[in-house]
DNA sequence: CTTGACTCTGGAGCCGACTCCAAGGTTTAG
DNA sequence: CTAAACCTTGGAGTCGGCTCCAGAGTCAAG
């Protein structure tokens, strides 16, 4: 059994984050000593490990509650988790889209920053941004 | 000359964030009436575009501060500019990699749970998850 | 002249995931 | 036995980009 200490430890987080986990309802301790320390076995680690890969995959704390629903309720299988994994992987690949638009985006200020002989005084970059870019604004 | 309802209604913001932008510094009235009503001029709608294209490339208002403050200074040079930009396009690039990973990890545990011939109760995501799932540990 | 639509200021609230604090109680190493 | 190192609770603060509010003043249409 670890105290809170010793468990926090253990995943390189702070006790500070593991009693949040539990006020979020994500992680209750094994049990609590007289003196209401709280203890942890091993299912905790695992749990912890859990939370922390589901964050690494892009879960948010409320999704990761969700899965940890459906991890101890009879009712769901497997395929509902993979379909909340889908799901996720869809809005990831939405946000990459997104983000690689903005990239596309000032990779053109940047090349036209190149083209330009840089006639000094007035940045075709600043230029460029003051005006409506429509190139940038279509995309789905 | 635009009230400050005027100036949000060209640009589909609203009033609020205007003036949430003139307390950042963002953005400020060309003058005001007597009553106090800000009063903006066209300058206002080209820096307001100027704001929502610099945001739509990923800068923080933080940074399109810095970015007008550049614009407004003699001694910065079309280069100072470019190089912001180049160093938000690696910003971008280094956030679109963490995504693709985190999507690359959520592929393979939709993998997994295919291949399996899931064996009810206990899902393979789930068991990834609690493991420490070191192929996606790697990478920078 | 009144009504409704606008504007002003200052400040609070929201989201998510922590992080930090104070003021106390407990445990452990020396 | 004492001092350090831990633990407890409750609550506040942080970041960014707004959003919403109350209470008061102003302006335009009919």
């Amino acid at each position: 059994m670890y105290t809170i200490g010793k468990l926090a430890q253990q995943l390189a987080i702070t006790a500070d984050t593991v009693r949040y986990y539990e006020k979020e309802g994500l992680l209750l301790p094994a049990r609590k000593t007289e003196a209401g320390y709280r203890l942890y076995d091993e299912e905790a680690v695992r749990r912890l490990r859990f939370i922390r890969q589901a964050q690494q995959c892009g879960f948010s704390l409320l999704e990761i509650h969700e899965l940890l629903q459906l991890k101890s309720s009879d009712a769901a299988c497997c395929n509902d988790v993979r379909s909340v994994a889908v799901e996720k992987k869809l809005q990831l690949e939405h946000k990459i889209r997104a983000l690689q638009q903005m990239s596309g985006a000032l990779s053109e200020l940047i090349l036209i920053c190149n083209d330009a002989s840089r006639p000094l005084g007035d940045c075709p970059i600043l230029a460029a941004l003051e005006s409506s870019m429509q190139k940038q604004t279509k995309g789905k």
